[in-house]
DNA sequence: GCAATAGTGTCTGTCAGACAATATAGG
DNA sequence: CCTATATTGTCTGACAGACACTATTGC
């Protein structure tokens, strides 16, 4: 029997990774992504930012986990979380080996700026999504100062966040999870075209979202506009389907 | 300091979780789908079938682990392997804390019958999705002597490989992972039918196909038919994009 | 020539993009 | 009335589904 086939059947005669969670939280600000970053205390990248996480306790599931997470270290008590994908390089981390499962959480502009506010540690650093079509390239993230490199692999967690929300954006609700409850269309197709990156013709737009039925006209308007306000919809979760 | 805040600064403090991939080997079988089942033989799910899986090395990243138990247990050489989820439920494994990272692998037909002629222990099984349309519920994997049930909660990673083939079939080149290196555009079909469960327009289906670009017309045509044969394709990987 | 499937042409409905017209709130 | 944006209407081109027709191979 080799090395290799002895762990498929004595787990605990062998060490064990550290099983981390990491999370993107995703925020639009004045019209671009944003993403909220902790700072490093501790070497290694010291002093460099990063995404907020923490490792997985032998008693709490993964969501739990992010959600402990997304309230201990962002001070958020509610955001769309979902699972985005699992980065278990072996040398990810210099200290020691540890598999991180990234998760993918969506903030409306007032929850982004509630946190910044209420956690004066976080950075809020814009996304900048190269337009390279399909295939999942490298992201700048930056703030009006500069370019903030990231620690570890978190920069690539960041470029798959962004991926993912682009394919999810016109077929899911994540587009729902970036804005408040009650919203104008303009809003919405702000946010699309925040995440696609490019613009989107307006009447198309409507049609589609409204063909969709995941829109409740509440009719009731946005105010202190100094036109004609907008109506304001709510999204009701698909029912037949 | 909590418990819980202790975690984040010193993971030696704690119990590890082990960490696991499993692999969802699908191909199709007769215009199904299917999957290959190794039999447990030791408890829990004892005499269960379950999904060919093994535990991360510490030294190894998690696709080298998912490919050394695509070799190791289902004595596939080479296969389109990609992450699929990651499960984490506390005790979805009663003897101990395992968390397992599940990955999605592709086998055309003859890899597929190669496999089972190899390795005698392995069980095909058909799987049939209902059609609940996009919402995943849970999938129906039998043979022809009836249903199979599968151990830990295997049947909701095999739910979820379907979900995930299906969703990706029509804008990413999964559906050629199923098919051997020259097919036609009937085979094509046939796959994209079975793993749909629909039938599809023929005509409709070549135009799309070919206005891809993702196909190289070979010049050559099957053999062995008693009617005009089709002409072979290949899979060409997009070049622009 | 017959059987059976490959491959093509054409019609039609759906839908997105483009563009423009109309509606409405505050001032 | 004027400004600025919301909302709607209409035209057009792209494309999928439906259906029927032509092509080709073995027998």
């Amino acid at each position: 029997m080799t090395d290799r086939e002895a762990l498929d059947y004595d787990p605990n005669a062998y060490q064990r990774p550290s099983v981390a969670v990491d999370l993107v939280l995703i925020g639009i600000r004045d019209s671009r992504p944003a993403v909220l970053l902790v700072k490093r205390d501790a070497p290694p990248f010291a002093g460099r930012r990063a995404l907020p996480g923490g490792f997985v306790g032998i008693d709490e599931t993964l969501d739990d986990a992010a959600a402990r997470v997304l309230h201990g270290k962002a001070g958020i008590a509610k955001a769309h979380l979902e699972q985005l994908y699992t980065f278990g390089a072996v040398a990810r981390d210099p200290r020691m080996r540890i598999i991180s499962v990234a998760y993918l959480a969506l903030l409306d502009e007032a929850a982004f700026a509630a946190a910044l506010e209420d956690m004066p540690s976080l950075l809020a650093a814009t996304i900048t999504v190269p337009w390279a079509g399909e295939t999942g390239g490298a992201v700048e993230i930056a703030t009006p100062k500069g370019p903030v490199p990231l620690a570890f692999d978190h920069a690539d967690i960041v470029a798959l966040a962004m991926l993912r929300l682009r394919g999810k954006l016109d077929y899911s609700d994540v587009g729902f999870a970036l804005l408040p409850d009650r919203f104008t269309l303009r809003q919405l197709q702000d946010v699309h075209e925040a995440i696609l990156g490019v613009p989107l013709n307006k009447p198309a737009f409507r049609r589609r979202m409204l063909d969709r039925g995941w829109l409740a006209a509440t009719g009731e308007r946005e105010a202190g506009t100094s036109f004609r306000p907008a109506e304001l919809y709510r999204f009701r979760t698909p029912q037949g389907a």
